[in-house]
DNA sequence: TGTGTTTTGTAATAATCGATACAAAACTAC
DNA sequence: GTAGTTTTGTATCGATTATTACAAAACACA
């Protein structure tokens, strides 16, 4: 018994994902995401709450479908080094055929406001916790397979392994040379 | 003949790094700048231009200091090993030091604006291309004396060098755990 | 066909943004 | 001391910032 809201919730906090993952927080206005979000200032208040409340509700969707992508990559069914490959590959591509060149909006968030803002470097946190687990219990399993030697500290090469994660989103963002940036994956995996 | 400048113009530089490194291009207001400077706006557009062209020259005074440390590491007479772990070493500790964790100018600068600023993004290929080199040298250097394998491309090392370089100064801004930033170093020198 | 509820569009809020006009002040050179 | 030059401080410019008041519009339900 009210009138119905004329757009998608969901739609609109992906557009305003786009716009803060390419300009950053302080790069974007309210005016850039109502243009984008196509909605009004209103609107965009009552339902999201304001600026920073937005950024954060996108920077958790963010995580999210970076943390289905890694899941579903790191159950399959195939080699370790694999899989590693295959993640490294797909960060480097993905960035690279982005025609925006956003890089990463976890890595542009840490390096922009990390310092300044206590929840989102609780975030941020999170985050690298959340994915040196997961990459220490792939090569766990690596271990346990045979593929990756026993005696090698796995949560070394997990935090080993985000560095990496985090340098070629960096780098990607201004390296156009795939062969340069494919040709480093070789030493990556070297090292495991 | 003409009335003498209060302050001195690369101390109010140096202030002006400073205050960008720690809340970017967009975060930082004229009023930001002024202040920290202790300098009033004209002053500052008279000696400085605006805010992009100082903006440009402190970033370019910070690359110039970081070229200046890094050439000088470089051209210590130690193993190639201890001076790449040296590098590495005192990235992660000066940005764990730094009280406002501000990580790396250079890194923050390419992940906010490197998409937007066709100046930023010139500034940020030729300062991969310069740091890249460098490393190079520095392995063929390596391979020279027998210290690095002879049959590997010291080209792709330096990439892999250069993207663990800024992988570790982004995480640096997030994780305070000392150890596992050092225990991925022995990975990091083990591919090489 | 109303009635109630919520969204919408418009318009405006105070504050701050980057940048500058202008005149007083401060110095050097003569 | 005076003339010439440049910096300084103050005050302000129009534009934009994030946020909200208010009323018309649009729906569901009775």
């Amino acid at each position: 018994m009210a009138r119905p809201k004329k757009f998608d919730e969901a739609a609109g906090l992906q557009k305003a994902m786009d716009v803060f993952w390419k300009k950053g927080y302080a790069g974007t206005s309210i005016s850039d995401l109502t243009t984008s979000m196509e909605i009004n200032a209103p609107s965009l208040y009552a339902t999201y709450g304001d600026k920073h409340k937005l950024f954060v509700t996108a920077l958790q969707a963010y995580l999210q479908s970076q943390y289905e992508w890694m899941r579903q990559a790191v159950s399959e069914q195939k080699p370790v080094r694999e899989i590693i490959r295959y993640l490294l590959a797909t960060l480097i591509d993905s960035t690279l055929e982005d025609p925006e060149r956003r890089g990463c909006f976890m890595v542009n968030t840490i390096t922009e406001m990390a310092n300044q803002d206590t929840q989102v470097f609780r975030i941020a946190a999170d985050n690298e916790n959340h994915i040196r687990s997961v990459l220490a219990e792939l090569i766990r399993k690596g271990q346990a397979s045979g593929e990756v030697a026993a005696d090698k500290d796995a949560d070394m090469l997990a935090s080993f392994l985000y560095i990496n994660f985090m340098g070629v989103r960096v780098i990607a963002a201004t390296n156009s040379d795939k062969k340069h940036l494919y040709s480093a994956l070789d030493a990556i995996l070297s090292a495991i």
